[in-house]
DNA sequence: CTCCAGGCAGTGT
DNA sequence: ACACTGCATGGA
């Protein structure tokens, strides 16, 4: 892999493992838009970013070296070895093997942990596109304008002190439902410290689980959700209706089986690196399977 | 029309 | 522990 700072643009030639559309369609992120084939424009961390893909060249339009080193190339994850991850997977397991495959360039993002919470939150009992056009209007109404994009207008994520200002009723008015008092408990544990993003981080897997489901409206699902996509913790394992049908399917013999009994088989069998055969088996199973 | 969606809380045994 | 239900909203 080769970055080349070019004018305005930064550029990677010859990147691997990693497919821009994969990456952002995968489910593990619900802000962006799609501009054209294999090119869009999405924002993190308070900035903008219109992204293209041809082959194994990524184009990073308008992004100066600094923005590219101190956010994107986190953001994407691109330092990280997924050929080994890959290995390490289908060396104990090559019933992975056609679901990593197909999915071989998707990456798991680093993203902000609010958003991922605020996010993951609103996820529950709906669909992918309807949670986008929720945090979509969340963002347009109550984040920072950050820019233009082929005449597509493009906000950042609310900050915390920002959707603290935001009332119930306001959030009801974005069609988040019974979810509106989920979020006001979300941003005011967060603002009062109840829920501190330093002290997840320093904590394992369990302990981070058990500060994060004291928000109502977060279970095991999306806690494990926002560690994996927000808080960096790669070990984690959301179990949701897909990921239960998928392992039903693959590991049990088709059979109906307990959410806990999948759980202890994806920490006993993918073990550090159940985050990534999550997300390589829940976008091959959603789009191929049933 | 009915049914369900990247779940969860509340209630009842 | 475990099963069952209601929940806002939109799309199939």
């Amino acid at each position: 892999m080769q970055i080349c700072y070019e004018d305005d643009n930064t550029v990677i030639y010859g990147v691997t493992d990693f497919d821009v559309e994969q990456t952002l369609e995968c489910g593990q992120c619900f802000h962006f838009k799609k501009l054209g084939e294999k090119e869009y424009g999405l924002t993190a961390f308070h900035k903008l970013l219109h992204i293209r893909q041809d082959g194994d060249t990524v184009i990073f339009y308008n992004t100066t070296k600094e923005d590219f080193e101190n956010i994107w190339k986190d953001y994407f994850d691109l330092d990280r070895d997924y050929a080994e991850i890959k290995n390490y997977l289908l060396s104990y397991d090559d019933r992975l093997k056609e679901a990593i495959c197909t999915m071989n360039g998707v990456r798991i993002l680093k993203q902000e942990f609010f958003e991922t919470l605020i996010s993951f939150i609103i996820s529950q009992n709906k669909q992918i596109p309807h949670i986008k056009k929720i945090v979509a209007e969340l963002s347009e109404k109550y984040g920072d304008y950050l820019g233009e994009i082929a005449g597509e207008r493009f906000f950042a994520f609310p900050t915390k002190e920002q959707l603290m200002e935001v009332t119930q009723e306001q959030l009801r008015e974005c069609k988040t439902g019974f979810r509106a008092p989920y979020i006001m408990d979300a941003v005011n544990k967060v603002n009062a410290g109840i829920i501190s993003e330093a002290d997840l981080r320093a904590a394992d897997c369990e302990n981070c689980e058990k500060m994060l489901t004291q928000i109502k409206g977060v279970g095991n699902k999306v806690a494990n959700c926002c560690m994996l996509f927000g808080l960096e913790k790669r070990e984690a394992f959301p179990v949701d209706v897909w990921i239960k049908r998928i392992m039903e399917y693959i590991y049990f013999e088709g059979k109906p089986t307990q959410k806990e009994v999948i759980l202890k088989f994806a920490k006993e069998h993918f073990g550090s690196y159940g985050g990534y055969a999550q997300q390589y088996l829940f976008y091959y199973g959603k789009t191929y399977m049933f």
